[in-house]
DNA sequence: CCAAAAAAGTGAACTCGTTGCACTTATTTC
DNA sequence: GAAATAAGTGCAACGAGTTCACTTTTTTGG
């Protein structure tokens, strides 16, 4: 309670910190919980006792048990729409999210020690694969607007909801396959060769 | 006993038709309960009070609760298979997918009463709508095989398999715009004009 | 400064899908 | 006809998620 070391990052009251420590603690304990042991092996409430909340109080921080694993993934969809929006001069809308898809696959040796065990806990986990993708389905109708504005195409064609629901449904195509770096190539031509008749008529 | 509806079945026991007899009553008291109050005010304990049989004995035979409403899934899967294999000659893959999806589409009018009670029923339920969607795409592996064959590619070509899967998710791209098979039909148009450049490198 | 609103947190009880277990039939097989 | 096999039973239990009535803390504004 007794504490004041106060850091100044943003403009927080002090309710507002604290609730951001409460969701902070319950995330990190499930995190751990689940690395330690696997996510099917760990409940609700040994979550909430860890991080010493009651699971009421964890309800009212996180959607469910799949949304404490992804806590960022407003981050990644932001991210995408920027690489479709600055991408090179002369690039091709699906190229740019071809070129996306590509450079965040699951990541490659040298990253972070953390990183490479949390995507081995979501890509051993069928739950967490399927709230993963949902959510990063969400990014459809956003990706599908910027898509448009890029190619000159009336905002609701659905043309551009399908190159972005394609577009976005890529990597499960090419989870399928051994080689998913050729699979997702393959993918991604499919939509390219597609897209130029429909942008050609913009 | 009633008369069993089935054509040329093969030579049931009399265990076997009971088993048959007890599913059936089963996905009948569900479909009935779920028309008259809906899906998710309807207990499982109370379908299988309806059936007169325990709640063991409802998950002996069906999976879960959503498979109480998809009975007979296996049969739409077969005939988009067959679609693609008998299509009339010179029709390109995914054109014959195109007209597949367009002649299934939901709700024409003059079909059975029921169908259009149980369709409404589908589209109103997320989780309905989820699972079907899920069993739907389960077809991608064989839709890639049967697509492998008829372009002449290998078995194993991702392409294959992204066409497959795009197909399968156009659907479900084209559900979020108003008229719905406009927006089917330009889903299929990316797909069709992306085929070509593949289908023409075997 | 202090009362009262607003928000965060609590703990237990509840619903509901689902599973396990020990058990009883009914049917088939030898 | 006995033994193997499979269907069905009834009940208790589990875990995720939700609800409720309640306490504590923080903010607000007169």
């Amino acid at each position: 309670m007794p504490d004041d070391g106060d850091v100044a990052a943003a403009p927080m009251g002090r309710r507002e910190r604290k609730k951001a420590a409460t969701r902070q603690a319950i995330a990190d304990a499930a995190l751990r919980l689940f690395l330690e042991r696997g996510y099917d092996d760990v409940g609700i409430r040994e979550i909430a006792d860890a991080a010493d909340v009651s699971t009421t109080t964890l309800f009212k921080h996180f959607s469910g048990k799949e949304a404490l694993v992804f806590d960022r993934q407003d981050e990644r969809k932001a991210l995408q729409l920027a690489a479709v929006r600055e991408r090179p001069q002369g690039q091709s809308v699906p190229a740019a999210l071809r070129e996306h898809a590509l450079r965040n696959r699951r990541l490659r040796p040298g990253d972070e020690p953390g990183v490479t065990a949390f995507l081995e806990l979501v890509n051993s986990t069928p739950a967490l694969l399927d709230y993963q993708h949902a959510t990063w389905l969400e990014n459809t109708a956003a990706l599908a607007q910027v898509i448009a504005e890029e190619s000159g195409l009336p905002a609701d064609d659905p043309a551009c909801t399908a190159l972005a629901h394609f577009a976005l449904e890529a990597p499960r195509a090419a989870r399928r396959h051994h080689d998913s770096t050729e699979a997702l190539n393959r993918a991604f031509d499919l939509l390219e060769n597609g897209w130029q008749s429909i942008a050609s008529q913009a």
